[in-house]
DNA sequence: CGCTGCGTTGAGCTTCTTCAACGATCGTGG
DNA sequence: CCACGATCGTTGAAGAAGCTCAACGCAGCG
């Protein structure tokens, strides 16, 4: 599989002709990041924007105290820090590898050469960003609206309903990076994880999550419940 | 002052030639909004988006139990909803006249048409989105990661910083928005007021606000330092 | 004048965090 | 191959922050 046919498989750039994909294959780069590797820092200079080829990359803050906010996990296919190349301003937040990850690199100019040549390429950017902006409206909703048991069982439901609504879900990365992805910390996730088993709502070993009752997860969702 | 006039004073719309302005004024829509009129409510099929062209305007979302959390305050100039334009989907949160507002409407269609022969004004589009992209990187920054006094803070700061470092500022927003805004209640807010009011940092009178001690509210607002 | 919305204050309570300790797992080097 | 250390997950106890509920003053406005 050769990095035009990566390339295609990114919703960034679907639809796209083959001309524009060569033009696109002649500015990548490609970065091989191990586990745990910075991919960039928040501060830095803005100079282009990732492709996620393979792996796992997490886009977070730190707060003073060196507490953790994930903003974002992605996959193969995902785009991110693209913010930077349209703002000519500086990574507003940090990027680490969350294991073995192959990256493709776009360079900020390069790149805006080729859009301003490129309506659909603009238009497919326009819809990524705005999915995004979405993503950050429930983000913030959750964030201030709903208890922790709200934020979990969501975050439950919708694992499990990109998995054609499977019983059982399967954490892709760590509890501890859930908990700062729902905004708290690896004890609190944890009992609550406790409560929830209690309750029936849930079974989980280890990483693996079964849903046993939906209804239930559905109201803390919701926030029309709590969690006893 | 014409509506070719207003649209070149967004960002939105900066730097087009006047063919473009000829026909973004060939597909806008007026309308006129009072004070606490719905503007469209989340679930609302997205047909366009608006800016402001003059007036305030509340973005927000409601938790089950109808708590308020406000995303965005816009003024005269800002675009907004722009995301149900390009997502196809439907708007994902209220909106609502915080006052007597005059708004300019794009409808999809005709706008995504323009879009489509009109490359800087996708760049256009593209930069304004990264902003506010970033903005919600900040806003989901604060919410998790400082507490309500360092919020507060931020946002003094950021108010005296918009109006040349001036040393008193004016809340345009009553304090029960601004409490929605910064992801807490009115009682809170009012609480810590008196606290800054206590310490020093601040001397407020109604919505009139004095930054007294710059240095102690930074501290807050980069959460180097709790408030007594 | 009275109503309504806004802001403030107090008391009690819930949720979450902090701090500390401990068990399990896993990869690595001896 | 085992032992060790590091990371991760879990549990307990105590404390802090913010929320709920309730009451009240105040201003603007019909």
């Amino acid at each position: 599989m050769n990095i035009t046919d990566y390339l295609a498989e990114s919703p960034l750039f679907k639809g796209l002709n083959s001309e524009n994909y060569k033009e696109l294959a002649g500015i990548v780069m490609e970065r091989d990041m191990k586990r745990g590797q910075f991919i960039f820092n928040e501060g830095d200079e803005g100079v282009g924007f990732y492709v996620v080829a393979s792996g796992l990359v997490k886009i977070y803050k730190l707060s003073f105290e060196g507490k953790e906010q994930i903003l974002h996990i992605l996959g193969p296919g995902e785009p991110f820090a693209e913010v930077a190349v349209f703002t000519g301003m500086n990574y507003p937040a940090n990027a680490m590898a969350l294991e073995q990850s192959h990256l493709f690199f776009f360079p900020r100019t390069s790149f805006i050469h080729l859009l301003k040549k490129n309506p659909s390429l603009a238009m497919n950017m326009l819809a990524t960003l705005s999915l995004r902006l979405k993503q950050f409206t429930h983000m913030i909703e959750a964030l201030s609206l709903k208890e922790v048991p709200g934020r979990l069982a969501a975050y439950l439901l919708l694992l499990s309903s990109q998995n054609n609504d499977a019983a059982t879900v399967k954490l892709s990365i760590a509890k501890t990076q859930l908990a700062s992805l729902l905004g708290t910390i690896p004890e609190t996730l944890s009992r609550i994880l406790t409560r929830m088993n209690n309750q029936q709502y849930i079974e989980s070993k280890g990483a693996d999550i079964s849903l046993l009752n939906r209804q239930a997860l559905d109201d803390l969702a919701s926030g029309e419940k709590r969690l006893e």
